[in-house]
RNA sequence: GGGCCUGUAGCUCAAUUGGUUAGAGCAGAGCGCUCAUAACGCUUUGGUUGCGGGUUCAAGUCCUGCCGGGCCUACCA
C-alpha cells in the first residue's frame, strides 16, 4: 500500500473565495485523495487557512474586529464551504496555530545557525495616519513615466513600468489616503536563497515529469537576471509569527512578525502536527509523513496549486526545507493550474466579479459544481466559465448519461422483477464484450488519474457511463423480456451491478451522487473493480435495492437565464 | 522592456512528443428505440491546425517573422 501525502494551496483568509480559488487546488486535490483511498492506499490530505499578512489585517480592520478574531470567523466559514464542497481534508489547519509558530520559529533558527540568514537595514515608506509600514503596492500615486495617477508602488498599472515607492509623486497611503508619509530605517530578516541556487536548479532538473508551466516559471527566476535573489522573511506587522530564534529573542527583531509567504507552507507541515495533536495521534504519527529518518523515506509527495504560487513552492519553500539541513520530505510531484475565468474576464475577489463558493452552494449543490469545474480544469492554458456551457455539461453528463441510466435500469427492473436483483439466465458474448470494454476503460481512468490529468480522467469516466447506456440499448431487456424473461433477468443484473460500479468510480468526482447510489443499491461495498468480471457480479441475485429519486434534476433555461442576471454585476 | 504559456470544427478540448486519411464531447442533420429525467443508441455534416516563410522523405508538432489571448516579473497573497 503506497502512501501519499497530498497539500493543495492554502486558501487566503480575507474572504470567502469565489470558484477560481476552488479550482486551482483544492479541488483537483480533494479528487486525487479520494482516488488514491479508493485505490486503497494511504492518504494523508492537508490543507489550512493563509492568515497573515496585511490584508487580513486590513480585512478585519474593515469588519470592525479585532484581526485574531476575524481569522478565526473566516476560518470557521471556509471550513464550513469546504465540508460543503465535500473536499475531504484530513485536517484543515490554520497557519496561525501554535504548532506552526513553534516550527517556523525553529526552522528560522536552523537556518541562521546554518549560515543562510542575513540582517539587512533598509527604508521603507511608513504612514503616520495608518500606523504602519505600508508595503510597496499599499501606496498610490503619480507614475513618474505616463502620469497616471493611481499607479501602485511596484508597478504602474497603466503603462506598466515597475516603480520604487520613492518614484510616485504625491505619494499616499492606499489605506488611508493620507499623504503623512516618511520613510524610515528598519531592519529586517532575508533568506540567503541565492546560496542554494545551484542545489534547487539540479533537484529542478531531477523533476522530469512535471508541468512544463512549474518548470519554467522555476528556471525562470532560478536564471532571470542575477539569478536567485535573497529573499526578506520578516515585516513590520502586528499580526504574525513574532521573530524568534527558536525559543529565544532574536536581537533587534523585536515586535516584527515574519513575511506571510515564509510561515504559510511551513504550515503544509505543521498542519500535520495540528492534524495529530487534534486526534490525540503521537509526534510520531505526523513524522512518519514528513521526516524522511522517521519513516517518510516512501512517501509520495504531491503539491497542488494555481501558478501564481509556483515560485514559493519551487524555490522558497525548498530553500527553507535544505537550508535546515534537517531531513524533511521535499515535494515529489508539483500540480500546478492555470486560471478559470468569468464569461469573458477574470475572477476577482477585490472587485467581487464572478460565481463565490457560498453563492454557488446556495443555487445547487456540490457535485454540480465539482463536475463541471473538474471536467473544465484548466490544464494546458486558462479556461473559462460560462453559464451556457456549465447548463449544457452538466444536463447531458449527469443528468442524461448518468443519472438517466440509473433511473432507467432500476425502475425497469422494478416493473418487472420487483426491487431485488433478478435471478436467473446468464451473460454471453455481450456481456462479456461490456466487462472487456469496461476493463480497457477503467485501466485507462486509473492510469490518468494516478497521472492527475484531470480532463482526461473526466472524459474517460463520462465514457464509461456511457457503456451503460450502450448495453442496454444493444441488449434491450425491454425486448428480451417478452421472449426470454431469464436472459431479461441476467442482462437488468449486469446493468444493476453498473450502478454499484459507477457509484465507487465516479467518488471522487461526484462523492455525493456515488453515497446516494450507494444507498439506493443498499450496499457498504465500495470495492474498486480491479477485476471487472467480479465486480459485475457483486451484487448477488436477490439483493434488494431501492429505486433513487433523480440523482441530478436538470437546469433549466429559466435557472440559467435567472443566475446570469443575478451574477453579472460585482459583490461588495 | 524581459521571460514563459497559448492559438486545432460553431463551442470545450485531444492528437502516443516528427510518422497513414488531424480525433472526441457538446451543438446541427438524419435514422432507430420506447425501459428511462423528451431521456438513450447508431449514422452523419463540419478543419487551408491564427498568418507568412523555412528545415525534412514526412510538420498541428521543429526553426523564423508577424498577429491575437494570457501569466509572471521577486514588498498582495
Amino acid at each position: 500500500m503506497a502512501r501519499i501525502l497530498i497539500t493543495s494551496a492554502l486558501p487566503y483568509i480575507n474572504g470567502i473565495k469565489h470558484l477560481g480559488n476552488l479550482v486551482g487546488s483544492q479541488l483537483p486535490a480533494d479528487l486525487y485523495a479520494r482516488f488514491q483511498r479508493g485505490r486503497g492506499n494511504e492518504v494523508l490530505f492537508l490543507c489550512a487557512t493563509d492568515e497573515h499578512g496585511t490584508p487580513a489585517e486590513l480585512a478585519a480592520a474593515k469588519a470592525g474586529k479585532p484581526v485574531a478574531d476575524y481569522c478565526a470567523e473566516l476560518h470557521d466559514i471556509q471550513a464550513g464551504i469546504a465540508r460543503q464542497f465535500g473536499l475531504s481534508f484530513d485536517h484543515f489547519g490554520r497557519s496561525s496555530s501554535p504548532q506552526n509558530r513553534d516550527l517556523t520559529q525553529h526552522l528560522a533558527a536552523k537556518l541562521a545557525e546554518n549560515g543562510l540568514i542575513e540582517e539587512i537595514s533598509e527604508r521603507q515608506v511608513y504612514s503616520n495616519a495608518d500606523g504602519r509600514f505600508l508595503p510597496d503596492r499599499y501606496i498610490e500615486g503619480t507614475c513618474p513615466n505616463c502620469g497616471y495617477d493611481k499607479a501602485r508602488g511596484d508597478q504602474c498599472e497603466n503603462c506598466t513600468k515597475q516603480l520604487d515607492p520613492t518614484d510616485l509623486i504625491d505619494p499616499r497611503s492606499a489605506i488611508s489616503g493620507s499623504t503623512d508619509l516618511e520613510v524610515r530605517e528598519t531592519k529586517h530578516l532575508y533568506l540567503r536563497q541565492s546560496l542554494l541556487k545551484d542545489d534547487l536548479d539540479q533537484w529542478i532538473d531531477s523533476k522530469k515529469d512535471w508541468p512544463i508551466l512549474t518548470t519554467s516559471i522555476a528556471k525562470k527566476w532560478l536564471h532571470d537576471g542575477d539569478g536567485l535573489q535573497d529573499r526578506g522573511i520578516t515585516r513590520d506587522l502586528d499580526w504574525g509569527i513574532p521573530v524568534k530564534k527558536g525559543d529565544e529573542d532574536w536581537p533587534g527583531m523585536e515586535g516584527k512578525v515574519f513575511y506571510v509567504w515564509f510561515d504559510a507552507p511551513i504550515e503544509y507541515i505543521a498542519c500535520a502536527k495540528e492534524w495529530a495533536d487534534a486526534h490525540g495521534k503521537p509526534d510520531s504519527a505526523w513524522e512518519r509523513w514528513w521526516r524522511t529518518d522517521k519513516g517518510a523515506d516512501d512517501v509520495k509527495y504531491v503539491q497542488f496549486m494555481g501558478k501564481d504560487n509556483v515560485p514559493f513552492h519551487t524555490l522558497s519553500f525548498p530553500a527553507t526545507i535544505l537550508g535546515s539541513k534537517e531531513p524533511w520530505k521535499m515535494v515529489d510531484h508539483l500540480k500546478s493550474f492555470n486560471y478559470l475565468n468569468y464569461d469573458g474576464g477574470q475572477f476577482s475577489t477585490s472587485q467581487g466579479r464572478g460565481v463565490f463558493q457560498d453563492q454557488a452552494l446556495e443555487i445547487l449543490s456540490a457535485d454540480y459544481w465539482r463536475w463541471w469545474l473538474l471536467s473544465h480544469v484548466p490544464e494546458s492554458s486558462d479556461s473559462e466559465f460560462t453559464w451556457e456551457n456549465f447548463q449544457q455539461s452538466v444536463n447531458k453528463d449527469l443528468a442524461d448519461v448518468l443519472g438517466n441510466f440509473v433511473s432507467r435500469i432500476t425502475k425497469f427492473c422494478r416493473a418487472k422483477f420487483g426491487e431485488a436483483v433478478p435471478d436467473g439466465g446468464e451473460f454471453g458474448p455481450t456481456e462479456q464484450a461490456v466487462i472487456d470494454d469496461l476493463t480497457t476503460r477503467i485501466r485507462a481512468y486509473e492510469g490518468h488519474m494516478d497521472a492527475m490529468e484531470v480532463r482526461k480522467s473526466a472524459q474517460e469516466l463520462r465514457a464509461i457511463w456511457v457503456i451503460g447506456n450502450e448495453y442496454l440499448q444493444s441488449a434491450a431487456p425491454w425486448s428480451t423480456f417478452k421472449t426470454d424473461p431469464e436472459q431479461a433477468a441476467a442482462q437488468v443484473r449486469l446493468a444493476l451491478n453498473l450502478i454499484r460500479i459507477y457509484a465507487v468510480l465516479s467518488a471522487p468526482f461526484i462523492p455525493d451522487a456515488s453515497a446516494r447510489m450507494l444507498e439506493a443499491m443498499q450496499t457498504d461495498d465500495d470495492s474498486w473493480p480491479d477485476d471487472v468480471a467480479a465486480a459485475v457480479t457483486a451484487l448477488a441475485p436477490g439483493h434488494a435495492f431501492t429505486v433513487p429519486d433523480v440523482l441530478f434534476a436538470k437546469i433549466t433555461d429559466e435557472q440559467r437565464e435567472d443566475w446570469q442576471t443575478r451574477f453579472s454585476g460585482t459583490r461588495d
